[in-house]
DNA sequence: ACTTATGTTAACCCAATATTAAGGCGTTAC
DNA sequence: GTAACGCCTTAATATTGGGTTAACATAAGT
């Protein structure tokens, strides 16, 4: 289960989209602000520094980009996870959106499903760079990691995985949590799996990184 | 800190107006430039390239629509960003004002204070899109690529791929994501036609930008 | 020692992607 | 008006490389 410890901050101009987000999220247990445009937004930012942002593209005033980028630029805050709601397809102007400065958007018409899974998927990689303090640090956006210094690209499945157990440095996490959390409950695979996509990490990585408790599972830690 | 070193133009024929802008964006050490009708601004345009136009809406001979058109028609040179300055909210001429190739627009009465958020905020904008620029250089007004120093038109469709995704090398679109930012939510296109535009792509630009990640989507790189 | 869990290697499989050609559709040129 | 062209998409086919397996080797616990 995900730490639901979080402060979301929702900026809308639109009281309905603003109800139904806000009334999801704070169902799955989130601490929820609001906001009735980017000036506001803004300066709920700086007072409650949230994890994670969502901001309506299309506002009068102040639109999205713009509320976006003036975040982005307050260097003096924690930068917060910042998403877009777009409404649908005014396509080309989220290409616009995710050059300002933002990490994801998210499409109308809501689904409550989704927009709880992709604010999970958000919030996961809070935690992961938060503990950046690593000699190697996982980059999600890019599927790489810097590896003494240099950016390798790694396969999915290895990648997920390095992912998983350098969230958590010093964590023990067992085979069945292992294929659980990165094949999901359906995919059946054999046991050795597991064992070679640790091997092919600890060749790119060296054997320092990956460690083995015999009976348990894998754990990551520091050189 | 934003960096101030940009040149701005200013056209408007009120001297008033003139002189209150470019006092205020002086002082922010800016270099300011102005012009006191459309006529002369297209001219200052052409000689000192600036990053940012300022045009007023308003403006005996040739408006402020017009001189923008003109300075968008302008090929040879470097497409700066254009705001209006608007007597009040004539919202409506705004939206006239952006579909003649303008970014932004200021409303009358100007506060100091706004117009240099704005400005900043569009400054920031370029080098947001400048950071990105590689080997290959986009550029949005003309729908052209630079590729190894010779321009290229491409088609719409390639263009906004490539527009995409080297606006964050690195960053790993997933096919997902390229089909709700280029395609958008509606129209359902199969599978395979993200890749033969890739594909264009790559015989236009060689087979060394555009990587793709198996499994997970493509991503833009140097060389 | 014996037993069990994990390591290692290389071969295999197959889904994901690449490639190519052809058809539809709108736009331009004649 | 229609021929020609360019763009987008699709469908059919080839190719690739990540993922898995299986067989065997080694290490750890009793």
């Amino acid at each position: 289960m995900i730490n639901k410890d979080y402060t979301l901050l929702i900026i809308d101009d639109e009281e309905d989209i603003l109800d139904f987000v806000s009334y999801n999220l704070k169902k799955e247990g989130y601490k929820v602000f609001t906001a009735n445009n980017g000036i506001e937004g803004v300066e709920m930012v700086k007072k409650i520094t949230p994890n994670l942002v969502i901001i309506d593209l299309m506002m009068p005033e102040m639109d999205g980009i713009e509320t976006c980028q003036i975040i982005r630029n307050e260097l003096n805050i924690e930068q917060p996870v910042i998403t877009f709601l777009s409404s649908r397809s005014e396509d080309y102007s989220q290409i616009a959106g995710l050059k300002a400065g933002a990490d994801d958007y998210i499409s109308k018409p809501i689904r409550p499903r989704l927009l709880i899974n992709k604010v999970e998927s958000l919030l996961r990689r809070i935690s992961v760079e938060k503990k950046s303090s690593t000699s190697i640090s996982v980059n999600r956006e890019k599927y790489t990691v810097k590896i003494h210094g240099t950016d390798t690209i790694l396969p999915k499945k290895e990648f997920e995985l390095l992912d998983l157990l350098s969230s958590k440095p010093g964590k023990v996490y067992t085979r069945d949590q292992i294929m659980n959390l990165i094949w999901g409950n359906e995919t059946i695979v054999g046991e050795r799996t597991i064992d070679v996509h640790i091997r092919k990490l600890r060749e790119k990585l060296g054997n320092s990184y990956i460690r083995t408790i015999k009976g348990v599972g894998y754990t990551f830690e520091e050189a």
